[in-house]
DNA sequence: GTCTAGCAATACGGGTGCGC
DNA sequence: GCGCACCCGTATTGCTAGAC
């Protein structure tokens, strides 16, 4: 054991302090938010295990994706081969300044490293008739969006919406925003209008599509339509 | 060639004892 | 009570041998 290779220390001369994983448990939970519905961290050692087990996962599933050797991530991350085979199944709980390095060498934010552990079970419920009236970009008189609930974590979010129109609503087919909506018609029937296609749409009738088109209501034929919109996206 | 397990070196925090 | 030094336990890390 001579000539050990001796890396990551700072300039002061003091190593970065142990279990720097576990220290950031809690915060990289309190980053995600978390609704009253999310799971909370386990506690004691289980959590930080957990932890550790779910970023070495997202390291290697990262490694893989870009078709990368383990020898070559541990390079680029200066570190050992067998030392990044233990933080890949879990065994070690790297320093804080390891997973810059690991996060740097697969060209991600380091808190895409904990992805896979933040995606806890997430549900949002929403009773009848009790959804929270929203004001929307663009809206106008005659036009009522009502939330029917919200994920607050994870990469992707939907906006599930139940729209109401009525005659004072002006025709207004020129909404654009990006992501997938889904139109499941429930009342009365109004003509809508969707890039260059104009259709009729009647209870009963879904409409899937790419929203960066320009989209929108052309015109109600009864005096009152109410349907289904979720927007599918991803967050920013 | 790649990955894993075992071992040893190193560093840090906490506990303890001592002097003031 | 406070500050300091020392010791010990624990965790991190890298190297090496061996398995696949």
């Amino acid at each position: 054991m001579v000539d050990r290779k001796r890396d990551g220390k700072p300039p002061d001369g003091k190593r970065v302090r142990r279990g720097a994983l576990s220290m950031m448990t809690r915060a990289g939970l309190a980053a995600t938010g978390g609704g009253p519905s999310t799971n909370q961290e386990p506690e004691g050692g289980q959590g930080g295990q957990a932890l550790a087990a779910a970023v070495g996962q997202e390291i290697r599933s990262l490694r893989l994706s870009l078709s990368m050797a383990a020898n070559q991530l541990a390079e680029a991350a200066r570190l050992s081969n067998g030392m990044l085979s233990k933080i890949e199944r879990g065994s070690a709980t790297p320093s804080f300044t390891t997973l810059v390095s690991i996060a740097a060498a697969l060209k991600v934010p380091v808190a895409r490293l904990f992805a896979s552990y933040n995606q806890q079970a997430d549900y949002s419920l929403v009773r009848a008739g009790q959804g929270i009236a929203v004001q929307r970009r663009g809206q106008r008189a005659g036009l009522s969006y009502e939330l029917l609930g919200h994920l607050l974590s994870g990469e992707k979010y939907i906006e599930p919406y139940l729209v109401t129109l009525t005659s004072e609503a002006a025709d207004h087919p020129g909404f654009q925003h990006t992501g997938i909506e889904f139109m499941h018609m429930l009342e009365g029937a109004m003509v809508y209008r969707y890039a260059d296609a104009s259709m009729e749409l009647r209870p009963g009738d879904t409409l899937v599509f790419d929203a960066n088109f320009v989209h929108g209501h052309e015109r109600l034929l009864t005096p009152t339509v109410r349907f289904l919109s979720v927007v599918f996206n991803l967050r920013t």
